[in-house]
RNA sequence: GGCCCCUUGGUCAAGUGGUUAAGACAUCGCCCUUUCACGGCGGAGACAUGGGUUCAAGUCCCGUAGGGGUCACCA
């Protein structure tokens, strides 16, 4: 009996790895292309992190004029969830990062690895055959109690050298009790020792030393199916992946991966381990959760509409920092224009930073066309807010709102996500506005109640005319202004501030506070036109 | 605890031995302005710490402190 045995044994009917090697070729792919993948589980929670990784790896494929793949990791058959995978597939194509291959398309599938069970036990089988591998049939009180020992004994954990039970198993022992229905695993005989070190060059972290991995892992659990590394080993090789990005919390695992590509005789990727992304707790630091931070899901901003738009720029700032210094330069230009460097990302955790999400989006959005605006509000209104949905249900009358001070060398920056809309809008819509609590207006400056109704009543009765244009308009705020004892210009008021009741500034607040209930608006000349002559008239009686 | 990594203003960050140590967000002031934004100008604010190496250290080396990651039949 020899290994041979032992691997048909195990894994008897089973394609012989060569197979293949020969069906999933090596990618034809012009010099320099590199085959990126982002491989995310389907648990029903699609992380920030998940686009953030996305992103970087679609923007390196697309400007190496290589390829990227999406490639679902469902292994772990406890966490997976029903329609996790549409979820995943779902959230990518609709911010942008549509891969040019995954479930459905592509030549290098099945890109889901519960579908690959043939594949990963062929090489297992190949392993097993050349005495890299060996069944283990430690249960996992056996490995409990090693572990325990290990601790009292001051040892490193795990299962290597003399604390790997099953490594030096006679074979007929290990085939005999495979006869007798004994569960097992199979585990990687690790070649490593400890004592040599290994350097290890990172794309984005440079270079990092560690021990060799002696640990002999699971490469194939009782259930069947791989343990992440081996099936990121075996899936990462015959997908002809070039470039492995992934969150450094993967790291410590390269030596293992290392090996493990080695040993299965598989040309080594390059690695490039990106700084996971922050959240400020307190006094420290911490990896957004998904437990603790809503914004750790892509549903966040769904929910409080924030454009992807925004989601992406903002991530890009993250990716490479000169971004934000090209997007200045570059206002109109299609983010793809922008190239990534993934030696310049940087190499510790970024705090996810809300308060410049916003900074960016109201940017993003003040380079919206007023239709654009209006159809991404509607959509999100018609799902998160009905009031607002119903608002925006005139859609000419809505435009003209959104296309106050849009589309001019300085736009309006005052929307940063969706569920702002309403408030910034509110008054311009008649039946809203009459909801509004007049008493509770603030006038700022002039505040007396008698002064206020005497300005608006001299206004309407003398100065106002539908008609006018903005400078005549203008002009009449000025004579109002004169007339009733302030100044016209407010330099002049400046000058002399005791000469003046205040100044034409005031006048128009007040004007604009009575029609609006806001002292923050947008252009009151196209507010007071875009209302209407008999809205106006019906606003202040 | 072992192993690995990291540390420049409140935050994100340029920086590859010689810089008055960029820039952005936030903050403050001024200007522009009929309000609020926008925009412009300016202010305050940083190389964790101790030793070395060097003519010269944010940059290289060592120690210390702090932070993060990882040590599963989860990925």
């Amino acid at each position: 009996m020899d290994y041979k045995d032992l691997a048909n044994l195990i894994f008897p009917d089973i394609k012989d790895y060569t197979y293949y090697e020969e069906k999933y070729p090596e990618r034809n792919l012009p010099e320099g292309a590199e085959v990126l993948r982002v491989a995310p589980s389907p648990t029903g929670f699609i992380h920030i992190g998940g686009l953030f990784q996305g992103l970087l790896a679609k923007k390196i494929a697309d400007q190496t004029g290589g390829v990227f793949f999406v490639r679902i990791e469902d292994t772990d058959q406890k966490r997976k969830i029903d329609n996790g995978v549409e979820e995943i597939l779902n959230a990518f194509e609709k911010y942008g990062l549509s891969p040019d291959e995954t479930v459905g398309r592509g030549n290098y599938g099945p890109y889901i690895q519960s579908e690959r069970g043939d594949i990963y036990k062929s090489y297992a089988k190949k392993l097993i055959s050349e005495g890299k591998a060996y069944p283990c049939f430690c249960t996992p009180e056996e490995l409990e109690e090693s572990r325990s020992n290990q601790e009292k004994a001051k040892e490193r954990t795990g299962y290597y050298g003399k604390w790997a039970k099953c490594r030096n198993m006679p074979i007929d022992m290990a085939i005999e009790k495979i006869k007798n229905g004994v569960p097992y695993v199979v585990r990687f005989r690790s070649p490593g020792n400890p004592e040599r070190k290994i350097k290890h060059k990172d794309v984005i972290k440079g270079s990092i030393d560690f021990p060799e991995n002696d640990l002999d892992i699971i490469i194939i659990k009782s259930d069947g199916l791989p343990t992440y590394h081996f099936a990121h080993a075996v899936d990462d090789h015959l997908m002809r992946t070039t470039l492995v990005t992934r969150s450094d919390e993967w790291v410590s695992s390269v030596p293992l991966h290392l090996q493990l590509f080695y040993e299965l005789g598989f040309k080594i990727p390059k690695y490039g381990h990106t700084a996971p992304l922050m959240k400020q707790d307190g006094d420290s630091k911490r990896k957004l959760s998904k437990r603790k931070d809503p914004e750790a899901a892509v549903s966040y901003y769904t929910e409080e509409g924030i454009p992807k738009e925004s989601v992406i720029e903002y991530m890009m700032n993250i990716i490479n920092s000169n971004f934000e210094m090209w997007r200045k330069q570059n206002p109109d230009k299609d983010i793809n224009e922008f190239e990534v460097d993934i030696r310049k990302m940087g190499v510790s955790g970024a705090l996810f930073d809300m308060v410049k999400m916003h900074d960016v989006s109201k940017n993003v959005i003040s380079r919206f066309s007023a239709e654009k605006v209006y159809e991404d509000a509607k959509a999100w209104a018609e799902v998160y807010d009905s009031e607002l949905n119903e608002m925006l249900e005139n859609k000419e009358y809505s435009l003209r709102i959104l296309g106050i001070e849009r589309g001019n060398q300085k736009p309006r920056k005052d929307i940063a996500k969706w569920s702002d809309l309403k408030d910034i809008i509110y008054y311009m819509y008649p039946e809203k506005f009459n909801k509004m609590d007049k008493n509770a207006f603030e006038y700022q400056k002039v505040t007396d109640k008698s002064e206020i109704e005497k300005i608006v009543k001299l206004y309407f009765e003398k100065y106002y005319n539908e008609n006018d244009d903005k400078e005549t308009w203008f002009n009449k705020m000025k004579d109002l202004a004169g007339e009733l004892g302030y100044a016209r210009e407010v330099k002049e008021f400046k000058a002399n501030p005791d000469g003046y009741k205040g100044h034409v500034g005031d006048i128009s607040t007040v004007i604009r506070v009575t029609l609006t209930g806001k002292c923050n608006t947008p252009d009151l000349y196209e507010i007071i036109r875009i209302l209407g002559k008999e809205e106006i008239l019906r606003r202040v009686k």
